[in-house]
DNA sequence: AAATTGACTAATTGAACAAATTGGTCATTC
DNA sequence: GAATGACCAATTTGTTCAATTAGTCAATTT
């Protein structure tokens, strides 16, 4: 049955594209791991791209599951926000595609790991700036452009869990609780 | 003289490192265009690496002394900041050998390019801490980490022109402005 | 008739190997 | 003593041919 065919080749392609990355997955193994004809791949998706591309929504679907859930267990704005960066991190450090994908960027460069970790931070940055946007129609934040808002939500977050990681060690989450405390939210004017 | 050789063979591995980067870079060539003998060079330096990190360092103090009068010329401490920030990223736009450097990374991933790169970052955050501290003791900002302000003074001026930049086109100066006298001055809390 | 398969092919990648190059050394020359 | 450039082990590069791969489609199966 077709819909089953369909559902096999995705699970074979998430399990391929996570062990191997994108590169050096070849659609005659998906179709090995499948259990069924290259050609077959062909009738569901045009392009080993686009079947990449299936995978990757899957995995950005149900990233946003997750943060809606987190969503709904917080009260405030700011508690909310540190949950979902942290579950975003989360998410992304034990994710065996994701892993691998960001490897084969920094070993290799392939173009497209990069345009589909590139998607998932799309994904995120939207879902920050709905959250953004919430907040400030109820008053929770000052006015602001949630699009721009979620940038710097986002980039400040990767920045301390990345490069401050990487020159100074790893910060706790109630460390990186304070710096967005004192940096983004209190601003560092003085009143 | 001994003098004049040094500085000869400084200038013909600036160019050449400028032209070529430091992988494609011979020590061959750097003791042609500066008209010495290769085994000279190494009356000097012991090795390339150390030939580069002496460029890196003049190239530093340059782009410090650039800092150091810009910060002269200004005021208060947010506009010298803009100043310095503006002032770090023209400099980096516009200087042939970390123009050529940045290139190698993002083509090849040198190891020794980014070594170069990240100690001008490093130049870059101690130059801004040391100011934050002052502003600091002179009651222009609130108390925080200066350490900790310079990262993130930093990190969200290059995402704002490098990544926004990408994503959503050039930002002008007035923006760059605002978003910092939004999002790192003024904060997101609601008074 | 529709769905599935896997052999086929042009284009790309990888492996093997020899030639060329390179960073560093040092005997010779100035 | 300072400077040079030939030398050399290690590395890189270029070439060639074999192997592989994404996509195609005639043949087979359902």
């Amino acid at each position: 049955m077709a819909a089953d065919r369909k559902k096999w080749i995705l699970e074979a392609a998430s399990k391929s594209f996570a062990l191997f990355g994108y590169k050096a997955t070849t659609m005659e193994q998906v179709a090995k791991i499948a259990g069924v004809g290259k050609g077959t791949i062909y009738t569901f998706f045009s392009t080993k791209e686009e079947l990449f591309d299936a995978i990757m929504m899957d995995v950005i679907q149900e990233m946003k599951r997750i943060a809606d859930k987190v969503i709904q267990e917080e009260r405030t704005f700011i508690k909310k926000l540190e949950r979902v960066l942290e579950e975003f991190y989360r998410f992304r450090s034990n994710h065996e595609l994701l892993i691998r994908l960001s490897h084969e960027i920094s070993e290799m460069g392939t173009a497209k790991a990069q345009e589909g970790m590139k998607s998932l931070e799309g994904a995120i940055l939207g879902f920050l700036e709905k959250n953004v946007r919430t907040a400030m129609e109820q008053g929770e934040i000052r006015p602001c452009d949630p699009q721009v808002a979620a940038f710097v939500i986002l980039k400040m977050y990767v920045s301390f869990v990345h490069d401050w990681d990487r020159t100074h060690g790893p910060l706790t989450k109630e460390q990186i609780s304070e710096f967005f405390h004192v940096y983004l939210f209190e601003g560092l004017a003085v009143r």
